[in-house]
DNA sequence: AGTGTCAATTGACACGATGTAAAGCTTGCG
DNA sequence: CGCAAGCTTTACATCGTGTCAATTGACACT
């Protein structure tokens, strides 16, 4: 019975991480995503008791379904704070693709929805977490620049990785994947990191 | 006759911004803004065919009681291009708290509504074109590191002042418009400009 | 005074999306 | 047989935007 519920349940998810991923988190509604799992619209509220329980939902599923917690491992794994620092921009640059459908639904559905907000914040703390590791590893080899203190340069790392960035790097100016992570990996390593001189 | 029908789409416009600025932009429906400027919900739509025109109007009046023409003037007659770096970002810093709440409101409605679409991706590439203004004049005077093009320096510069950017840094992490300002500035030397051998 | 005009008010309503409620259908299983 | 779980169907409540039409009140022109 309950392998059953599971198979529905996961084919709203799917519905909900596809439709959203192809219109890029605009424009879909419940109705539509029901339609595309082949069930009825009362069928998702039977498994989600609102919008905004479907959408944190699917980008727990997304994360199960991405690897976060193995590409979260490759990043802690580097030897050096630079090099964990253009690990983490990489791992961040891959994995916003492929969230980013359900993202921007959540962030669009946090100004009317305080779940909405509360559960966006959180997975924005966690993205923050990561930044404060980076910081933390350069300051302890003194590599970070001294006109940053740890919470400042946490901040500002965290603010350059946001997905209005990216959105806006990415799909309004056009660039790839490969440019973003680049760049963006410059920007940091430049503005708080010391220079190596060797 | 002209000059009453302006009172009155004056009260209403300077509502719209005073309702917006209280609350950061959301939660702001149209009754409450007629409510706040005195008049029916109805006398809104005689002067303002939809919320988006609204929000857009209201932005406009927001440019000219800010005085945005001479503060970019300011900008302008910058003597080198460092400075004139510097001069925008600040600039920039100084003028978002008074546009927040309307420009959140435009940004909120930017996904259910074409027309708030285009006005607001307009109001970014004048922004955009600020940067692109800096970035020349760095590069006129062999100021602009080599890893940069002109263009992508441009797109990541605009990027860094994206109004969620700003919101998540100031309102999120507590900095005050002062370490905004000090900081950006940092960080988009820190990027983009040559160091000064002095 | 008489008339026309124009801004604004009032109240009713259409629409689209989310979410709720209730009754019925189907499949499996004791 | 009979019942229980999962899903469907249909209808409806709610909330905000936007529309419409009838009405009021002030001012201006002659």
């Amino acid at each position: 019975m309950s392998r059953e519920t599971n198979e529905t349940r996961k084919k709203i998810l799917q519905a909900t991480v596809d439709s959203l991923g192809k219109t890029g988190g605009e424009g879909v509604r419940m109705g539509d995503i029901a339609k595309t799992a082949g069930v009825s619209r009362q069928a998702v509220y039977l498994h989600f008791a609102s919008r905004t329980e479907l959408l944190v939902s699917a980008t727990r599923f997304l994360d199960e379904e991405l690897d976060l917690e193995e590409r979260l491992g490759f990043v802690r794994a580097a030897e050096s704070a630079r090099e964990r620092l253009i690990r983490y921009v990489h791992f961040w640059g891959d994995y916003i693709p492929g969230i980013y459908g359900v993202a921007k639904a959540l962030i669009i559905a946090q100004s009317s929805d305080e779940a909405a907000n509360v559960a966006w914040d959180d997975r924005m703390s966690a993205l923050k977490s990561g930044c404060e590791a980076v910081v933390k590893a350069l300051a302890a080899e003194q590599a970070l620049k001294p006109e940053w203190t740890k919470e400042s340069a946490t901040d500002a790392f965290w603010a350059m990785l946001l997905v209005p960035v990216w959105e806006n790097l990415t799909l309004k100016c056009g660039w790839t994947t490969e440019q973003y992570k680049d760049r963006v990996t410059l920007m940091v390593l430049n503005s708080f990191v010391k220079e190596t001189p060797p």
